[in-house]
DNA sequence: CGGACAAGCTGA
DNA sequence: CAGCTTGTCCGG
């Protein structure tokens, strides 16, 4: 029995009791007595009488009810290793329902399977899985129909309204669709599909016989927190554990899947000029001839555009150093000039920059010396000022922070944020595509095509205004081709040994020197990227994680390990 | 995790 | 030496 208990990752034993033997098994949630306590835990194992003196043991209070099967419980122990977890129970968390279930529902299938209606996709599932690269707005509903013809099937998709949206329409078609978590019961049951967001990768879906990944270039699939575990990851592992296929669908298949996960005839995908026809129009306004400090971001032709009363804009602006105002967060004073006490902004290149006369100065308070600031006026509440004055209609300006979905507006501006809150929109602009295009992560190709993406599932014309027309991101956009990036991408990683091609995990927070020091040098490569901050490199994931799980933390440190870290 | 218990510190 | 804090150990 492993407790269900924060710091406690040791599993106790305990009797069955005779009453109880016919509902336990292994994944059984139970209630047991624990040094005077009652504490809730899962069944990791059963051993017989002959083995233990079971007289000696304590016996289990009560069976709460089901929990994660056999097969997902050594999943776990695979993926604490894969994601240098120090526990196991974060991921049992995961494969569990979040109220008890008692009993499970009997199966319920559609006596008849619905017609494949993706030949690419049952070619795929026949061939044993792989990569699917469908346009941004194309539909993956018949790939989904498809792959239940084969039998039940597990689906994941990045955000709950993408499932909530997908569970509706296959009900419609008629399959029985169980929406996880909430219907883990049925999904433990038996249904024709199982759907849901990444923790969907740990549900149930009895009878399993393929499974679908859905946008598998989104972020949203990999979990924020420690431990940092991917769900195309896990499905992958899962069902080759289960001899079952997968197919990844995505319109910008990032290198992992196409490396790691395409089958032996690589990536499929439709022919150029059915993929172009669902790629939105892309129109480049090239800033390059412009003296960067003259231009403003609001361009004559996004003038154009959101002064044309028949379209409706989503103007998109990255906040990174675009704050206007900023306060210290150590001692809260304003930020301002040291020459003309004006208030003070952070430039695009990180350090100070005062707008009214024009001095710079490196990123610390003049009060206290503190390094980090409060936004106190994110960039895009000024541009949306700009915007209403140029566009001489109503701008509303969208966040990620406001509780309420944006009143409808004709034109918006917003963050990234904006591109998950607004209804679907004429133009999508990038005002500024290289903050996101050159950001210095290693993924920042990949994430940059991610928004074009969304951007063109929201319109139908994409707007970038960058000062590199040339750049392969825009590029691949323009024709609607993402090997472009992914050829790049391939040449640069496999050069410093980046995903897929090794395995990097970053090690943040107190005590990580002392944490790092112990790794073996031999098998893992250390780079230092600021106080307690430390970036570790492996051959491959086992080798990285057994060795940060070897570790011994001291008492009191707050190490934080990011294994496939999304954003360095 | 949280209780138990031991060792260390303080004040009278 | 009671009374309290701090640290370490352990649970079935």
């Amino acid at each position: 029995m492993l407790p269900d208990v924060t710091g406690l990752d040791k599993s106790f034993d305990y009797s069955i009791p005779d009453d109880l033997v016919d509902d336990v098994g292994v994944g059984t949630i139970v209630r047991v007595e624990l040094h005077g306590r009652r504490i809730g835990g899962w069944v990791v194992d059963i051993v017989a009488d002959s083995e233990i003196d079971a007289d000696a043991l304590k016996p289990i209070a009560k069976v709460t009810g089901h929990g994660p099967s056999e097969e997902l419980i050594e999943l776990a122990e695979w993926a604490h290793v894969r994601w240098a977890a120090r526990r196991i129970r974060p991921f049992l968390v995961a494969a569990s329902p979040k109220r008890a279930v008692k009993a499970l529902p009997l199966p319920h299938r559609r006596a008849q399977a619905p017609a494949p209606s993706s030949p690419a996709t049952t070619q795929l599932l026949e061939s044993g899985g792989g990569v699917l690269r469908l346009p941004p707005r194309s539909d993956v509903l018949p790939s989904i129909l498809s792959a239940i013809a084969v039998g039940p099937t597990l689906v994941v998709v990045p955000t709950a309204s993408d499932a909530a949206l997908l569970v509706s329409r296959l009900r419609r078609s008629g399959a029985t669709v169980a929406l996880v978590p909430d219907d883990f019961a049925a999904a433990a049951g038996g249904v024709d599909v199982v759907v849901g967001t990444r923790s969907a990768a740990w549900m149930p879906c009895a009878g399993m016989a393929a499974a679908v990944v859905v946008d598998e270039h989104d972020e949203a699939l990999q979990e924020e927190r420690a431990p940092t575990w991917h769900a195309r990851d896990v499905i992958a592992e899962r069902c080759f554990r289960a001899g079952v296929p997968v197919v990844y669908i995505s319109p910008v298949p990032t290198l992992v899947a196409v490396e790691e996960l395409a089958g032996s005839d690589g990536v499929i995908h439709p022919p150029a000029e059915r993929e172009r026809a669902h790629w939105p129009h892309v129109e480049v306004v090239d800033r390059s001839d412009d003296e960067p400090w003259k231009k403003s971001l609001v361009t004559s032709e996004l003038i154009e555009r959101i002064r044309d009363p028949l379209q409706r804009v989503l103007c998109i602006s990255n906040t990174t150093g675009r704050a206007r105002v900023l306060a210290c967060r150590t001692c809260r004073a304003l930020v301002r000039c040291e020459n003309c006490d004006a208030a003070v902004g952070l430039a695009d290149d990180r350090g100070l920059a005062c707008a009214r006369c024009g001095v710079d100065r490196p990123p610390v308070c003049q009060e206290c010396g503190g390094g980090t600031f409060a936004n106190l006026r994110p960039g895009v509440t000024r541009l949306g000022e700009e915007l209403e004055a140029a566009a001489n209609r109503e701008v509303v300006v969208v966040t990620g922070k406001d509780a309420d979905p944006p009143p409808r507006s004709d034109v918006y501006v917003g963050t990234e944020a904006a591109l998950y809150r607004v209804e679907p929109v004429d133009v999508v602009a990038f005002l500024e595509f290289d903050s996101e295009m050159l950001a210095p992560r290693f993924r920042a190709s990949e994430q940059a095509l991610a928004l074009l993406v969304r951007a063109g599932r929201l319109a139908p014309t994409v707007m970038i205004q960058t000062f590199n027309p040339d750049h392969e991101v825009v590029r691949a956009a323009v024709a609607a081709d993402p090997e472009i990036v992914l050829g790049e991408e391939r040449e640069r990683r496999e050069m410093l040994g980046l995903p897929p091609f090794g395995a990097l995990a970053s090690i943040t927070g107190a005590y990580s020197d002392e944490v790092v020091a112990e790794l073996d040098r031999e098998a893992i490569q250390v780079g230092r990227t600021g106080v307690d901050r430390y970036l570790v490199r492996a051959e491959d994931w086992t080798t990285l994680g057994r060795a940060i799980n070897e570790t011994v933390r001291p008492s009191g440190s707050r190490v934080r390990v990011a294994v496939d870290p999304p954003r360095v």
